[in-house]
DNA sequence: TTGAAAGCGCTAACAC
DNA sequence: GTGTTAGCGCTTTCAA
């Protein structure tokens, strides 16, 4: 049977809270105590009660990782290195998916937060620029931490990766490469991605006096089919691109598609960068070159930052910026 | 704050346990004291802690979905259907990934479940066939219900999708168009649906009487890399099949890759097939033609069939089998 | 530095 | 049909 902590006690012959004191790490205790407990605790495998600990104490030791993004491998990613943290901290991580398009979804997440217990909220893009969830949060007094947000003006720390140096840094990369028709496939507005993408394409740009001529600009959605379109229209314009710079690896995934439908050559007569490291970034022929962004070290540290945040202990920066990777694969090449 | 059951009682006028009744729908209730706990219950927006609930009775309302799969997309709709089906029938879900090949898989397990507390697993393949895994939930009298299995002979319920029929048809969908060549690239070993795949496979060539090349016969591991190994044999040996049943959409997709490096066009010149419907069968060009299993349909129902399960109340069938779908895309033709 | 006792919110057991 | 009481395993007073 599982042991409790009553068991250790009386193996090792203390009280209840001197147990308490041990396996919580506080202070005054006589380490010839700490011996006979520890011993005690090993010997009949002891862990915690959860359930008794939350029940009892002001905290569950629950965090919540609360996400809407159709991009499993960004997500799955998210959950692994979340849970990995949370799990060496002595937390445990409720996954909650929703749907940021939910007519109902501040009530649905409010019926959550008042009536379980979680200690925090990892809230991801495009959720943590959500006023009313931010609201609720705050009224509700809930520590949360979030991901990539677009707007950074709330006082609660957030955690991102440098979208904007990391597209500026691919844009250098196709004009290194000769190319000044470069063409963006912007995503969806709603997500803050899609204009830090957008900023450090211009910065790049303008910083190489190229003119970025309106047409060369599309407003995608971030999905397949949203890449499709723009593609279509970028390769049959008047001004067609020698580069085409894909807010993500799905857009660009479409343009390969058009492109293949089209006869055009990638690389030789059209390169495509994404954006993303997506799966199917390696699983397309060319394989994409595109930007990697370390989102389980993004998620470990913001769960980090959300128990720091909960235990109101050390200091910590509002901000932790994290920098991206360029990725060379095979969808680039020389202008011609 | 928050209200508990005395606050709730208090209001109606009756006893804790009345409302503990009344909540819990327990019989023995008048109508009238029903209809006062449920205004009081509404006026207070009162919901149970599931943490006190846990702590007081034998069950914590947890559920623990284990698994040990490099498919992120799949992951996710398992995911998805698990919660939503948890949430409606009032149990939360708890996230635990693992790794199959991780020495010291039963040890993570066995401390899990030792130390906190679950009402049931929900196990995935491969760990579904991994009988130290069984011998240890059946040790701790821990109810489960398997998703996919391979072996069978266990007594625990399980849910699976008739992949064998899926692969047969898919077979015969090639056959119907004209292929006789027609290679499989089979799964990792580990896995039971690599078998099924294949065992479809062979029924359909044997019904149709086309005999099967060994040479036609090749041993991927599911992943993109492996496809691409075995697709570089098939289309560079003597015998070349006309069409490719890759095992699924990955090694499908390689595939492409390979025939596109070698400048063999598909559909014209070579049918493909994958199988899971994944994202990539969407965002590769010519679109993959492949088996769309209900995952998140699967999902649900082993969640309800676990619960089932724990309750011990209704009767169940051991064995619950979905069907398949056939999603017919552009990688395949018929034969010249 | 240590321990006894109370109680977190709920439900099971038992009385009425 | 309804209410009282005990106690799940733990941590938090507060006293020694």
């Amino acid at each position: 049977m599982k042991s409790t902590i009553k068991d250790v006690a009386s193996l090792a012959g203390v009280s209840v809270k001197t147990v308490s004191r041990v396996i919580n790490n506080e202070p005054n205790v006589r380490p010839a105590m700490q011996d006979k407990v520890n011993k005690a605790v090993a010997e009949l495998n002891f862990k915690r009660n959860p359930l008794a600990r939350g029940l009892r104490g002001q905290n569950s030791f629950i965090l919540t990782l609360l996400y809407s993004n159709p991009n499993p491998s960004y997500v799955l990613e998210l959950q692994n290195g979340a849970i990995e943290q949370a799990n060496n901290d002595g937390y445990n991580l409720q996954i909650l998916p929703c749907d940021h398009t939910n007519e109902n979804l501040i009530d649905n997440i409010e019926s959550i937060i008042t009536h379980s217990s979680q200690d925090g909220f990892l809230l991801t893009h495009p959720l943590c620029d959500n006023e009313d969830i931010i609201a609720l949060l705050d009224k509700n007094n809930i520590p949360f931490v979030r991901i990539s947000p677009f707007h950074q003006e709330h006082s609660s720390p957030y955690v991102l990766s440098d979208d904007k140096q990391a597209a500026y840094e691919i844009t250098k990369y196709l004009i290194s490469l000769g190319h000044t028709d470069i063409a963006i496939i912007k995503g969806h507005p709603d997500f803050g991605a899609t204009h830090k993408r957008y900023e450090g394409y211009l910065e790049a740009m303008n910083e190489m006096n190229i003119n970025v001529d309106d047409a060369l600009v599309k407003q995608g959605q971030f999905t397949f089919e949203s890449g499709e379109v723009c593609a279509r229209q970028l390769l049959t314009q008047d001004h067609k691109p020698s580069a085409i710079f894909a807010s993500n690896d799905y857009m660009a995934a479409a343009v390969l598609k058009i492109a293949a439908q089209m006869h055009i050559n990638i690389p030789a007569n059209l390169s495509v960068v994404g954006y993303d490291d997506a799966p199917v970034s390696r699983q397309i022929w060319p394989s994409l070159t595109t930007v990697k962004q370390p989102i389980y070290d993004i998620a470990k540290h913001a769960v980090q930052k959300l128990i720091r945040h909960i235990k109101k202990q050390e200091f910590d920066d509002v901000q932790s910026k994290f920098q991206c990777k360029l990725v060379l694969r095979n969808s680039t090449s020389p202008k011609l």
